[in-house]
DNA sequence: CTGTTAGCGCTTTCAC
DNA sequence: GTGAAAGCGCTAACAG
């Protein structure tokens, strides 16, 4: 036999109960005789009762779950993130669907469909870097579902975001290479659809102006996060007749590629080329040399988005609020731009 | 107003057909007037409407969800595998719950719950350190939802499972720090718990064994996954009076971590003290010296799990079969044990 | 404190 | 080709 999933209804019967008494016994309401509680608790635990989710979810419109949507699993940035989130969606009572879109538009979109179908209480979303189109995500704010964004924002939806100072993390990053004296800092820019990449770019840019160096088109190459092409970039950038001395990359993956890149071509980091990165992968004190990099509060993105969405959640759509939290970032110096930072 | 849901109702009475109708034309069924269906369709766009799967599930008692419970989310193993069972999964039409346990049994009983009252079609699973009673694990079997154990499995339970061949790697492994001519290996063991510490440690063994070098018990250390504990057990390991010339770890954090303790202490890898991990993070390459270990297949695994899923939920329960797939492993030769690997 | 009734959104006979 | 009615498992008034 196919297991016959225990319900109230064969609980009820075997106690000779109605099922509203056991319904009741089940989600601790307060009007139920001790003893009849304890019989129903006790059954259910003998036959491995477990509350049906999509039938309380029928009638209550709410699933307790809220999904998340990110655009890769492999750097270790989103799987921390989801860690902060369940911690703090757990706690709430709520749990979690993750899906990710493999910095894919389409696959976003049917990701989105499926959360819908699913009835999530909340969307938190970080887009592709191919989302140009946000219909899939518009939807659920017409339907009162709250969306928060978080790291890879939409910036034509008003709604709750969570990011970190990117110009500002750019900004000190950059301020740091030129401290070290490097003159001629190339930029590994990301796809510029992500205003994430275009307030890294800005963040460069005020940096070197404020210094007064001059802004060297040639050195600022945007990429689309595909990481076999950085070896390309790198080695371009490398042969110009006036070669970059450091180059800061949209993030650490970016910023290692390059790494191995430059060791192989046999130039010293960073003596002849130095190198920062944007994230504080969990890889970047273990490479060699070990990454300068702006380390980001990752778990704490992922508290603060649940939090965010949890407080939509709780209001009337009349009442939601689009804050943005905007959270820290900081520099962390390795050999990668000082040979013995101490 | 708190976004009211379109159901098959709404776009019943706008197009004056009865709900019965409209839900034929939207789920393909053969006989649905062409024109009808069309309009049903528009309409259906029009209003973004979505199929609220709580309903169908709750008729069907399918949810076409799988369930994925992990110990961990950090290193780039399970994350990689999940990639490959999400495609798989995706491909054949279902989705995927994640939670990770975070090496806790008592989170992994909780999750196991929450899978239960979602009521997930299928459960794939790799256990916490912690885990010992299976009883959470049971529930499903005795429920008629199929379960599949990856990498860390349970051996008390006869279901479908995907390991790799452990043993196998760990001793050509050994083998080769025997080959390089080393003569005092010690292991870093995983908790005896887990099947998968024991195969690895056989391995670790047998390979001594065969070369006639002796079992050193003190140089056999179990330890929990913690790594802060690493660097006690590798400076044990280092200050004993007669220190070990190689170590072959249970996998690759520990593996690096240790890497890391060695090198504070001045000795030279793999000169003075060869390291050997186990499956090939995506780390391993890049720190420095690069990390020799043993690749697994991890797209594959998670690929293998849901397959095997598939199949059982396909099935009767009274035809279940308890295969389990042994996929291969590779070592991968770098420079933690050999200077220059050509 | 407990039982009765209705209904969440959908599929699925069974009629027509 | 379409409609009417029943029911999935559960909660939530409304009675008593």
């Amino acid at each position: 036999m196919k297991g016959h999933q225990t319900t109230i209804v064969d609980l009820a019967k075997q106690l000779n109960f109605s099922k509203s008494t056991v319904s009741r016994a089940l989600t601790g309401h307060p009007n139920v005789n001790p003893e009849t509680r304890k019989a129903v608790l006790e059954l259910a635990e003998k036959l491995d009762y477990q509350r049906n989710m999509h039938a309380i979810s029928l009638i209550t419109s709410k699933s307790s779950t809220i999904g998340i949507i990110v655009p890769e699993f492999i750097s270790s940035y989103f799987p921390q993130v989801i860690l902060g989130a369940q911690e703090v969606a757990t706690q709430a009572g709520y749990n979690i669907i993750i899906s990710q879109s493999n910095e894919s538009y389409e696959t976003e979109v049917a990701n989105a469909k499926v959360m819908l179908a699913n009835q999530v209480d909340g969307l938190m979303v970080s887009i592709t870097k191919e989302t140009r189109n946000f219909d899939h995500l518009k939807v659920f704010v017409r339907k009162g579902i709250p969306i928060v964004f978080f790291n890879r924002v939409c910036d034509e939806m008003i709604v709750p975001k969570v990011v970190v100072d990117d110009y500002e993390g750019a900004f000190t990053a950059v301020e740091h290479l030129i401290q070290t004296g490097k003159k001629r800092i190339a930029h590994l820019a990301g796809p510029n659809s992500l205003s994430i990449s275009v307030r890294r770019l800005n963040g460069y840019l005020d940096a070197l102006r404020k210094h007064s160096l001059p802004v060297i088109e040639e050195l600022i190459i945007p990429y689309d996060f595909t990481p076999e092409k950085v070896n390309i970039y790198v080695n371009h950038l490398l042969n110009l007749k006036k070669r970059p001395d450091a180059i800061f990359a949209i993030n650490d993956p970016t910023a290692i590629e390059a790494i191995q890149v430059i060791k192989k071509r046999g130039l010293k980091i960073p003596e002849d080329i130095a190198v920062v990165g944007f994230s504080n992968d969990y890889v970047s004190s273990l490479i060699e040399p070990s990454l300068t990099t702006v380390s980001q509060p990752v778990q704490k993105i992922g508290q603060a988005a649940i939090e965010l969405l949890l407080d939509q959640i709780k209001r009337d759509v009349s009442e939601w609020k689009a804050v943005t939290r905007m959270l820290n970032t900081e520099l962390i110096i390795r050999n990668s731009t000082v040979s013995d930072p101490s």
